[in-house]
DNA sequence: GCATAATTAGAATGATCGCTCCATCCAGGT
DNA sequence: ACCTGGATGGAGCGATCATTCTAATTATGC
């Protein structure tokens, strides 16, 4: 036997993961088809052919970073969702978006505009979307089921159909400020609370 | 005065369109980005010198099929609209939306999105996003005014918020199918009504 | 300290991009 | 008939794209 190197899995994921967050924000800054790898290597400080040790292709890095940034979401959803109230639990997401919609800018909706365009062409783009949509689709409909048991939530909503359909309204929520840049995003908020008080309050 | 040949504007206006209707079909199929213009010449049966007689740019491309595009939704809108009900008048809305969708596919939902993506980065659609977008607002805006007046729609919300909380939810339901393929569209379609429904209903 | 494999850079590749340029064609006005 | 200028086609421009190749460098085990 002559000389081995062994790998450093722990730097390689570093250097994975850096190039993911610049890969990130080109997508943010150009959109998927508008980023070039050379534009991704110079934001990771790395060269082309350096790029092509940690991703395939620029798709695979869409792919990985579509799946990281999906789970991540997932997982605050998650964490939101084990508040006591069903209800309360469900404006705190609206305020978690909100919130995030303050600190990224209008980039960040873009970057889901983009990803929800690409999955309509992408096969395993839409598989990625539909998987974890499928999970945070689950957990909500458990919360749905929760609130029923108690009180609070009409137990007439079918609840996994009752949790796509809330779903579907966060996601709506993005296209707000984008469609009224002068809008009152606090009054919005409110509007869309009171939309889902209602919507799952139970009848009298 | 020498020999002079005047342009026919009907063949121009007719041309135009008919470009403008093949690019349409390539961004359904490959997005703004994915688009190239030597496929929609192709597509259009035109050479690539004879577009730029049509269009400056591939940008004015999209903003004029933009442009279009919105102007019949719109329209269509403003038909809808004119229903006696304002409720009933909303729930139309949903129905020709999903009827819509049956006909074009996902693709039609990729548009959208690849619209509002793209009108992250560039203003001047974002202009004409934002613009349509208000007269679309202020339609139904109007609706709800009258429905406060008839007594139909709780008179405690504001019309123009909630004119565009209401749009955004027509927005997120295009998202439904993406995020969920067997998602029973009929079941999701009942449960948007109710949403709405429940939403306006005066308080008892 | 040396061999070796992992790591890195950077040039080169072929394709394709949006777009321009120029030659040709053709339909009118005279 | 013939001139003229819009309509049209298509080659070609420079730039840039995603990707690959080659070669140099670096770090590690022995």
């Amino acid at each position: 036997m002559k000389a081995m190197r062994t790998v450093d899995p722990v730097r390689h994921a570093e250097r994975r993961q850096g190039i993911l967050e610049a890969a990130g924000r080109c997508f943010v800054r150009d959109g998927f088809r508008g980023a070039s790898i050379s534009g991704i290597c110079a934001e990771a400080g790395i060269s082309p052919g350096h790029l092509y040790h940690y991703f395939p292709s620029k798709e695979a890095i869409l792919a990985a970073l579509a799946e990281a940034r999906m789970e991540q979401v997932a997982a605050q959803f998650a964490r939101i969702m084990a508040a006591p109230d069903v209800v309360e639990a469900l404006l705190a997401a609206m305020d978690a978006a909100r919130a995030r919609h303050r600190r990224d800018g209008a980039g960040g909706h873009a970057v889901l505009f983009d990803l929800l365009a690409e999955s309509v062409r992408n096969p395993a783009l839409a598989q990625i979307l539909r998987s974890h949509s499928a999970t945070m689709r689950r957990l909500l409909a458990d919360v749905i089921r929760q609130g029923q048991v108690h009180g609070t939530i009409d137990p007439g909503l079918p609840p996994e159909p009752t949790a796509g359909v809330l779903m579907s309204v966060i996601d709506g929520a993005r296209t707000l400020p984008l469609r009224d840049p002068k809008l009152d995003a606090e009054a919005s908020l409110g509007l869309l609370k009171t939309l889902i008080t209602r919507f799952l309050a139970p009848p009298a």
